[in-house]
DNA sequence: CATTGTTTTAAACGATCGTTTAAAACGAGA
DNA sequence: TCTCGTTTTAAACGATCGTTTAAAACAATG
């Protein structure tokens, strides 16, 4: 097994049982025995389980940022005047495409998982990881928004969009959980698809109004 | 100090830092320190610590839904044909009045973040306890809710209802974050009742829409 | 005051955690 | 084939976790 073997598996394990459980609830051991590795492989490839949870962060939102990026350059260089519609479109369609680190079905719902981590479970070290390397796109995706509402204030701006990512986050976050519950409710399931279908209308009602 | 007085400090320590750091990451050593007493008492007074964990949410949870069941009957008496801002009226009026345990203030970002870690951070045995005694208050709130928009699929309800509550339970979880990263981007400070004034015309144009 | 049931206390238990160590296994270049 | 840097391995480290124990302290009752 190579190292690159070693290093993917790892963080492929990683990814998915901090998604599942938590930074907490997650054991070293658990991800090298699901990883097929050695305990002492993580300590030896990311030096400890802090640099191995912003590995796993910076495997999927640094391609993913470089993404965004372009693709708003991208619009805005087509389009002197990007509507919310046209700035959320550009994002929406980024998270929808871009979203392909480990390579496994499903990804959207761990990285918005994750994301919600990053938000509630943040201990300090990533907050500060994710503020050094991805302020610059984040900034820039705010501008964006600010100028295609000149009439909002910053602060609308600010607080509507994280209201929005919240219904996201949640909702992707907990959307096993959720879907149970909708059949208990409603007597049928709901595809993640079909919820992603209720939930675009929603926000964009929420945002625009 | 009598015992009514170490089992109420051991819910409020717990509480607050459940709240604040999530159940795993929360040890009973934090939590007997916090609330200066003895290590063993929370296996004496509550049996272990995923007992502890049901303790603190039935404490918050049984006088709201109590409350929250009264309200919506009187609300129901008086107006035969409750509409949609009647029901989430009633369900804000009851939050903003209701929530109040351990009498500290802030309480309402407390029961958010409480109420996110039930929906993200379940570990099957709180999920269990919380569908076993609150299923009921659930079941009827969300009947109002489908009376109010007949028009309205059961589907649609649910989602719409949980994307509102995601907003909900993840801004007041991420509020002080939030706030950080909103005086970083605007150089001013947003007050939680500031705060709450956006969310609700939010949550109100995406839910009626 | 003596007794009895309840609560608190200090200490220890075994289990599991992240991390470290030192030797073994491996792989490419001379 | 031998060498040397890299990687993997098994074992152990100290720390911390939830829980248990048994004795001490307490409070109420006779």
């Amino acid at each position: 097994m190579s190292q690159a073997d070693t290093v993917t598996r790892i963080l492929d394990s990683a990814e998915q049982l901090f998604a599942e459980k938590g930074f907490a609830e997650t054991s070293l051991r658990m991800i090298t025995t699901r990883a097929k590795v050695n305990l002492a492989a993580v300590n030896y490839h990311f030096g400890s389980k802090k640099d191995l949870i912003q590995a796993v962060f910076a495997r999927f939102l640094t391609p993913f940022c470089n993404k965004l990026d372009k693709e708003m350059a991208t619009m805005a260089a087509g389009n002197p005047n990007p509507k919310l519609d046209d700035v959320l479109g550009v994002l929406a369609k980024t998270m929808l495409t871009g979203v392909t680190s480990s390579g496994q079905s499903n990804k959207l719902s761990v990285f918005m998982r994750l994301l919600g981590l990053a938000y509630t479970q943040a201990q300090g070290h990533l907050r500060r990881f994710l503020r050094d390397h991805y302020n610059g796109t984040y900034a820039r995706f705010i501008t964006y928004l600010r100028d295609a509402h000149p009439e909002l204030s910053p602060k609308e701006i600010f607080w509507r969009i994280h209201f929005a990512i919240g219904a996201c986050v949640f909702t992707m976050s907990s959307i096993e959980v959720l879907r149970e519950m909708s059949i208990a409710d409603t007597r049928e399931d709901t595809g993640i698809d079909e919820v992603m279908n209720q939930l675009i209308p929603f926000l964009a009602a929420a945002l625009e109004r």
